[in-house]
RNA sequence: GCCCAGAUAGCUCAGUUGGUAGAGCAGUGGACUGAAAAUCCACGUGUCGCUGGUUCGAUUCCGGCUCUGGGCA
């Protein structure tokens, strides 16, 4: 039996962190953070990485870990995540996966790892110089040699995965689509308990985003884009990407006006939280939990509890 | 008050030599197995400002009106 873990996960703005903090402290146990941005050192306004008073003594792993130099992947934060998760059980503790990044969540519980070989090396970079140069089409043939169903599968505009799919077939000599057939044969590593948080009119979800953006901008958003850059982070770093980050720099540049940027934050944060919904609505194992109107975390409290007992938490 | 230019999708605008219209953005839905806060896909009926006229037929041509810019007084 696979040992029992928790997953609160939701949109953007949702109550994710807050929730997660009050069912470690109910059911005794520690927050594995899932966030791609949050894992940066130095994205702390604008990642919204839980500030020492929102923990509340509860210990929080995975936040802050990484230079924001630093680029990490999925698998990269599976391979860290996992043991954490295992001490965690290993102390008699319940492991709460809490954040917004539906990937890295799926690659702890399946646990399967993706495939071998290195990601982003020097078959990638070939790739990619080949992508520039002749375009796509011969790509596209050569991965239909040798893996057509992929090619079937993959939009002639989805660049990225198809370099990803010749990429691991050149590194393992394996096909995408044969090692995602296997991995997804496999059990998953943990036995997860879903709890969702979302909210049952999109109208008070973006009221809360708004909200949220001009709170991050309020509490030094600017100043901390600046010093990520006073500290020679280039631009291309992954963690320049995060929303809200990539739109102030863009102030400091003198591209944009302050008023333009917070806009503009708030619009790409509303189409990110629409694209975690999507990825989220076909996980059929997520016990959803509906705001009305505003958040009210105690009635999540009690709901969740019910839905984690009933699972065989405790 | 007069002159000129606009008024078309939620927004910015294109277009119809007269046969009721289409882009971008926004929005909605979807995909996603080493960049995932990334990347990619699909979806376009709206009194064509109002009102008369000409016409088989007007969003398109003509008149009047309203509103919005700009100019002249």
């Amino acid at each position: 039996m696979a040992p029992k873990i928790v997953c609160v996960v939701g949109p953007t703005a949702c109550g994710k962190t807050t929730l997660g903090v009050l069912l470690a402290k109910r059911f005794n146990g520690e927050v594995v953070s899932a966030d791609s941005m949050q894992i940066y050192r130095g994205l702390t306004i604008g990642a919204a990485a839980p500030t020492e008073a929102e923990m509340d003594g509860v210990p929080h792993h995975m936040i802050a870990v990484a230079d924001p130099e630093e680029q990490w992947s999925a698998a990269r934060y599976a391979r860290e995540a996992i043991p954490i998760v295992d001490d965690i059980l290993n102390r008699g503790k319940l492991p709460i996966l809490v954040g917004g990044t539906g990937l890295w969540i799926d690659a702890v519980v399946k646990g399967h790892g993706f495939a071998a070989g290195c990601a982003g090396g020097a078959v990638r970079k070939e790739l990619e110089a080949r992508l520039a140069a002749e375009g796509v089409e011969p790509l596209l043939e050569e991965l239909r040699q040798v893996d057509p169903a992929a090619a079937e599968r993959l939009h002639p505009a989805d660049e990225k995965r198809i370099l990803r799919a010749l990429e691991v077939y050149r590194e393992t000599g394996k096909t995408i689509t044969a090692h995602n057939e296997e991995t997804r044969a496999q059990p998953p590593r943990y036995d997860a308990v879903w709890i969702g948080l979302q909210f049952a009119d999109r109208e008070d979800m973006k009221r809360l985003i708004d909200r949220r953006v001009d709170r991050m901008v309020e509490a030094g958003l600017l100043d901390e884009v600046r010093s990520l850059l006073s500290r020679g982070l280039p631009r291309k770093a992954t963690a320049l990407q995060a929303i809200g980050y990539k739109e102030f720099l863009g102030v400091l540049e003198g591209a944009k006006t302050e008023a333009e940027a917070l806009e503009e934050v708030k619009l790409r944060s509303r189409q990110y939280a629409k694209r975690q919904l999507t990825w989220l609505r076909r996980n059929p194992a997520v016990h959803w939990v509906f705001w009305e109107k505003e958040r009210d975390f105690a009635r999540a409290l009690q709901v969740s509890t019910e839905i984690l007992s009933a699972a065989g938490v405790s």
